[in-house]
DNA sequence: GGGCACATGTAAGCTGTTACATGATTAA
DNA sequence: TTAATCATGTAACAGCTTACATGTGCCC
């Protein structure tokens, strides 16, 4: 109970990689977890109170206002395996491009056609992302265990985004025959 | 305001391929939509309730205990128009597969192998399940205007699914590089 | 006549975001 | 010295789910 879910395996997680300030926790998640995964200082901090209260992280230098890093308990680690452990919990799901489509007989085939275009140009943005990120992990020196499953990550998301932008070619396609595009001649 | 966000889209929606009761706007979603959204009771007919306040949703029928369908009106289908249109809503991601990956390190090749091992399984039933919908789809005679929008999502979710498979035994096969198996030999 | 599916609604409570308040440190 | 960034925390609120209360109609 209480600070239940997964904001713990996320920010024990964080720190199971390296000692780092609560602000510094919250960027990690943006910056490296952000394709999957997201937490806002709301949930982070009284995160981290509760879990120096149990002792599974250790607050080191002043504890005001001054930097103060937070560093995972070996219980901490023990705490970490245990939650990763736990079945996943299911988010309900919410995609509002594919409820925009769905109902696009009323949006108009222009304007279903302006969402695909979009979300191609975003998967594709997403994918030259991802591929930097690979490179980056293939020449990074530390973190040799880790790397194999971080690769994977990336690995997901970079399926996903060229499934996106192959399914989006298609139904681009596809609202072309319905509604034959301005300039194309013939109707 | 009030009652905001995308759950009056969703309930328009359905309102707008058939009139129907609350209960079944419910059972549509999880039926149809379900795949890329979902909506509760406890979200259904508050929304309801505001709509026909608003006049977009007529009720038919006796309006207590007994049931009492729902329509929608002209100036609900114009509504339904005005919510399309609205820029998506972007949910922050939280994908507890992909956390319990990156941190697999903690979890061991073992556990992470069976997490695959689920998702795969998982991504094969959905496929399944989209190609039997398309197919339940194309030898529908009703909503020939609909269809060609409704196969694009459900085309999204096999496109996605594909990718999950082939994603998942690229990682089991990174895994085993890892940790092989046992009974493989060797080690 | 008992159980199940259909049907409507409300209330409690949880999770999570946003905005705010506050202050230290660093770079221009 | 002022602006930006780093840093910590709280409070208000939004959104949503779950559980509950209540009742009807149908089928076995």
């Amino acid at each position: 109970m209480a600070r239940a879910s997964q904001t713990e395996t996320a920010v024990l997680g964080a720190l199971s990689v390296m000692p780092m300030t609560g602000y510094a926790v919250r960027e990690a998640i943006r910056d490296v977890l952000g394709h999957f995964w997201s937490e806002s200082f709301g949930q982070i901090y009284p995160t981290l109170a509760e879990l120096e209260r149990q002792g599974h992280v250790r607050r080191q230098g002043s504890n005001r206002t001054r930097s103060s890093t937070f560093a995972i308990t070996t219980s901490g680690t023990a705490r970490l395996k245990q939650l990763l452990a736990q079945p996943i919990q299911p988010v309900p799901p919410r995609n509002g491009l594919m409820l925009r489509l769905f109902f696009g007989r009323h949006l108009g085939p222009e304007a279903c056609r302006s969402l695909l275009l979009e979300a191609k140009a975003d998967a594709e943005r997403r994918l030259a992302e991802y591929e930097a990120i690979r490179k980056e992990l293939l020449e990074d020196q530390d973190h040799a265990e880790d790397r194999r499953y971080w690769l994977m990550t990336v690995s997901a998301g970079a399926h996903t985004a060229r499934a996106a932008t192959a399914w989006a070619d298609e139904s681009l396609a596809a609202l072309d025959e319905i509604d034959p595009p301005r300039g194309m001649g013939e109707r």
